[in-house]
RNA sequence: GUCCCCAUCGUCUAGUCCGGUCUAGGACAAGAGCUUUUCAAGCUCUCGACAGGGGUUCAAAUCCCCUUGGGGACACCA
């Protein structure tokens, strides 16, 4: 049976880098039909949040990352004590004592050439005469990070370790401690680091956001897997938008890239994009709603879930995250629309009065107030004033959104409906006594 | 500084293992156009890479070596 695991530790939050090996970990156990083990390594007791790790568990739940087993090294700290005592009896490791604090329990390494064998890279060679002894037990009675990690990988039945690139040179000390134990190694597999986009390693700045963060900003939990997928992975088929449950078919850890790869927001914003067109308007509406609640657009109940539909329908095929619809939509929902001046000036500066007049009284007049009867109404007026519909458009569209972009202006008209376009259109009629 | 890893368009990649089918394919981005009622979307096209140098070979993006470049690690942090 395949065993992975992912081993986060709470002293930060869940970022694209962490997703990734947790995806890929996750990934193999599916593929492999094995176990994905969490192990929360929390020995850094001042370090460590409870913030963190809920949003770590929370992140991991909404990307989909399911695990089977989960374990917290702050509980397990007798089991390093009792396997570091092992080492010391054994004559394998010796004791230190730092004035003023307690023992510290150091393992002895020996020279010799250590061999790594990587799923991914191949066969490394290390020089043990470049280590130092390693601590297994700081002189506060925790454990060093590489000796728990064997500790737990090794007593969790740990069968494949994929992790970051940055391990590697770690592995070498881990592979000496399975030894000294008399644990059999384990499969290592080191996945590529992601680099921001100015080179060097993921930070705040080049997109080592926290993966709750991307959900605010709107994305979709499937288009941030699909896009970490494709960064190291690919289906080989030139495909570029691919279904996990496809993906883990497909999958095979030796076809992961070597190379690191730079974080590239703008195809996450298009992966993002394709994955919310080809949605089911349904479940876009529903992931929907409770963002237009939260900005006060709607009432928390009681209100139109079919009209929300429709104009989600309208917006669905333009929008890169789910903010989009709301900034894009809001004249829907509020009482006037924000004017963006810039518009205004570029389209209503000149007097419409007559012709928004004319609009009105033809619009308020009509029995049958569809997308048809709307767009016939207008065509007619343009044609009888004499004047491009282009030239009429703008303007009305800025009058009743406050914006130069969105959906067909019918369709807004429509969604608006008689009474609010009317509203709206006077408020840029000049003299209101001929209305 | 020492050790380790890596190297195809600006970015993600296919091709590299098993040299010839590669005048190197796709996607994002960028640019142009079509469509059009704006913005998107969509469609069409353009720009654009085997880091450099040596080998090996009839033949190298593919194999070997060196250089250069990038990245990582060198804690009683994880």
């Amino acid at each position: 049976m395949i065993r992975v695991r992912f081993a986060p530790s709470p002293t930060g939050y869940l970022h694209i880098g962490g997703a990734r090996t947790a995806l890929f970990n996750w990934l193999y156990a599916r593929a492999k039909a094995g176990k994905f083990i969490l192990r929360i390594e929390d020995t850094d007791t001042a370090r460590s949040k409870k913030e963190y790790l809920d949003e770590i568990l929370e992140s991991l739940t909404w990307l989909g990352l399911k695990w089977d087993e989960i374990y917290y090294q702050s509980q397990r700290f007798n089991i390093y004590k009792e396997y570091a005592q092992r080492l010391l009896k054994n004559g394998l490791a010796y004791s230190e004592k730092t004035p003023g604090k307690g023992e510290a329990i150091i393992y002895k390494v020996t020279a010799q050439k250590i061999k790594v064998r990587d799923l991914i890279r191949g066969e490394i060679e290390f020089d043990a005469t470049l280590l130092k002894d390693q601590v297994l037990i700081k002189s506060d009675g925790s454990p060093t990070y590489n000796f728990a990690c064997v500790v737990d990988d090794a007593t969790l039945n740990i069968t494949h370790v994929i992790r970051g690139d940055d391990h590697l040179s770690n592995t070498p000390k881990q592979i000496l401690l399975y030894q000294a134990l008399g644990f059999p190694v384990p499969e290592f597999a080191h996945l590529p680091l992601i680099l921001g986009m100015q080179g060097g390693r993921l930070s705040k700045r080049t997109g080592a956001t926290a993966i709750s963060d991307y959900r605010k900003m709107g994305y979709l939990p499937e288009a941030i897997i699909n896009y970490l997928l494709l960064l190291s992975w690919s289906p080989g088929d030139n495909r570029e938008i691919i279904d996990i449950n496809e993906a883990i078919k497909l999958f095979d850890i030796k076809d992961i890239n070597k190379t690191a790869a730079t974080f590239d927001f703008k195809k996450l914003g298009w992966i993002n994009s394709q994955y919310l067109k080809s949605k089911d308007s349904e479940k876009l509406t529903d992931l929907l709603v409770p963002l237009l609640i939260e900005k006060n657009y709607i009432p928390k109940d009681n209100f139109d879930r079919n009209y929300i539909l429709s104009l989600v329908k309208l917006f669905q095929g333009r929008m890169t995250t789910l903010l989009d619809f709301l900034n894009w939509a809001d004249f829907f929902f509020l009482d006037q629309p924000q004017i963006d001046p810039e518009a205004k000036d570029k389209f209503l500066s000149r007097d419409f009065s007559k012709e928004f007049k004319l609009f009105i009284e033809r619009l308020m007049v009509l029995k049958d107030f569809n997308l048809q009867t709307i767009e016939q109404t207008f065509r007619q007026l343009v044609k009888e004033l004499g004047i491009e519909a282009r030239i009429l458009i703008h303007p009305i569209r800025v009058a009743l959104t406050g914006k130069t972009i969105g959906p067909g202006l019918f369709e807004v008209i429509y969604y608006l409906g008689k009474e609010r376009t009317k509203e709206r259109l006077t408020r840029w009629i000049k003299n209101e006594s001929t209305i």
